[in-house]
DNA sequence: TTAAAAATGATGGACGTCAATCATTTTCTG
DNA sequence: CAGAAAATGATTGACGTCCATCATTTTTAA
């Protein structure tokens, strides 16, 4: 009745205790055929190892890695809280967490960190960006035995262990899903703003996007404007490329990375009808332009929520348990006014 | 540097180890200032039992109750699945859950299943009903011992150690934003479609929705059409509703409950402009409306996350933790067309 | 002051796994 | 067939807590 201990695998498979051990523990020096029927054994009783047993006599600690990126970006600082505190309510779980940080979007930056980072944890979790240098140190960290989950960036899927985070192609097409709702079947002139080309994330989800304005004649997409996640460029070309839209109003703007505290500004400077708004991550600055009405959704990619995640992925592969659990993938998350979350302290109204 | 032991705390509260055991298990016959100065020493160290030794000592298994409603709904039987599914993963955690099912929305049978059940479980999580005697019969338990979660559907906050589930109040509100966006400065006329009147969760849905639509004079809501979650009654009134409403087309529509099938049968009747449709819930039915352009919005409640949650707040719960964590709070998340999530099997289209 | 009651100390066996050691048996190699 | 190598068995002490028992000390009540 009660769970089989490895005691009874050992008995049913008529070995010893200790190499019922060595074939679990994979330590090694033991026949192929006694390896399977130890094999044999666990299927047939069905024999899970007690965790909490294990992590008693280990003393294990799990130790887990995150290399995160850092910058102005709010949407960094709030990845970084969300480590920082899923961090304190896992240490009852015997997980500790240690965080390194890297100048955001700097791949040689974060490849060097990669590289040189001397084995100390069991897992390590990396908002990767795109690069070759990036992937191969991945896959060397694979090569020396610890796991690499991607975060919020993904690599060439090769050699990390998983991928966390939103599907930024489907991001995109909510995007335009969402101005397409806004125009229902009134034409319209919609601007994309651009964080930085050269990020897989926003190609992406400009990727996504603009079929799915394509679908309705009367929507008509100007060229994507880049603004390299700065608020004075966006704001310049934002206003720029209003007054080149001339007589005819651009009705939509689908803002895909950072920099929105420009893009603000410009709405609030706006005379007449306003444009409705599409937005990214839920910041200090988005969480108040919906607030004030001046934003209309932001769409978010719930870094608490892949933090955690990242945890339990992590924990898995530590654990050497299958990880792939469809049902708490991530999907991109919209928020109106209404359904916004309490954001604690951090989306204060001034 | 390492976490503290008891031993640890006994010797620094100067007390032995077994006193100091006697306290933090609450055995009793111990002083009273024996008891403060363990209590400072655990202060003072920081000292946390260490779960894994303490559960593998008494051979925990933590025994979870999860008490369902059982109906046609849809989304029940998501629930139901949700359930399933996360009772298998949780399994090498030592976590074994028990489903009982009940006719849903009938609180006598809820309540009859509370009162009636002998307690061999660590902590329940009931869908509760708004109903006096559900109430009281989860105070009982509580008084019983056994805390008691409520989980999509919530009672007097008095005896439930914790609600589970979404705000419905903001639920309505959000559904009001979209149709909002939907008309942007259009003027429209929208029918509410309620599931029942006496179901608590739809009328604070009714509560949100009206006032945020209220804030646009050009928005006119018809009164709510009560369709008993059945999709006949649904069929019947909305096409009742149309034709009432005679030159003034109906632009937009609320479904609040249960009976969508009606709903699409309708809408796919339709000749002309179709309305603009949020309702409730990923089920197969909602799931294949959004794909078909059927249906514009879906308000989901994410219920294999909320299970997940319920879970580890039972667990904490049961571990003597605490288990506020806001950053995991479930909010309600719209589906469109685009950011719809897979599932498994279940929304097959046709 | 004494007996009873309360509080404390000391101790040891679980729980199931991990990790190591040493002795013994089996298998391979030349 | 001997000697080396490989595989296996047997055993033991952690890990930290729970739970029980028994002996001893301290406090309280009569």
């Amino acid at each position: 009745m009660n769970r089989p201990t490895l005691h009874d695998v050992a008995r049913a498979a008529g070995v010893s205790y200790a190499t019922a051990d060595r074939v679990v523990n994979a330590r090694g020096g033991v026949a192929d055929k006694s390896i399977l029927r130890v094999q044999q054994a666990i299927e047939s009783l069905g024999y899970e190892r007690d965790i909490f047993a294990a992590n008693l006599s280990r003393k294990r600690v799990y130790r887990f890695l995150f290399i995160l990126p850092k910058g102005d970006h709010s949407f960094f600082s709030a990845l970084r809280l969300a480590v920082d505190s899923e961090a304190v309510l896992r240490l009852a779980d015997r997980v500790r967490i240690d965080v390194i940080e890297v100048p955001a979007l700097d791949s040689d930056a974060l490849a060097e960190v990669l590289e040189n980072h001397d084995d100390d944890c069991d897992c390590m979790a990396v908002v990767a960006t795109e690069s070759p240098r990036v992937a191969a140190a991945i896959t060397a960290m694979r090569e020396r035995g610890i796991a690499v989950v991607t975060l919020v960036g993904d690599t060439e899927p090769e050699g990390r262990a998983a991928y966390v985070g939103i599907d930024n192609v489907v991001a995109g097409a909510t995007a335009g899903r969402l101005l397409r709702i806004a125009h229902r079947d009134r034409p319209g002139l919609i601007l994309p703003v651009l964080g930085s080309l050269s990020a897989r994330d926003h190609r992406q989800r400009l990727e996504g996007f603009l079929p799915v304005l394509a679908e309705t004649p009367a929507l008509r997409a100007l060229p994507a404007v880049p603004v390299n996640d700065r608020r004075d460029l966006m704001r310049e070309r934002v206003l720029d490329a209003i007054s080149a839209a001339g007589g005819d109003p651009i009705t939509g703007i689908y803002s895909i990375g950072g920099g929105n505290r420009g893009l603000i500004e410009v709405l609030e400077s706006l005379q007449g009808p306003r444009p409705f708004v599409v937005m990214h991550d839920i910041t200090p600055t988005s969480y108040r332009g919906l607030m004030r009405g001046l934003v209309d959704a932001v769409i978010d990619q719930k870094p608490a929520q892949e933090v955690a995640l990242a945890i339990d992925v992590m924990k898995a592969i530590a654990d050497g348990r299958d990880w792939s659990d469809p049902a708490r993938q991530i999907t991109p998350t919209i928020y109106l006014k209404d359904n916004l979350p309490d954001i604690g302290g951090q989306g204060d109204i001034k």
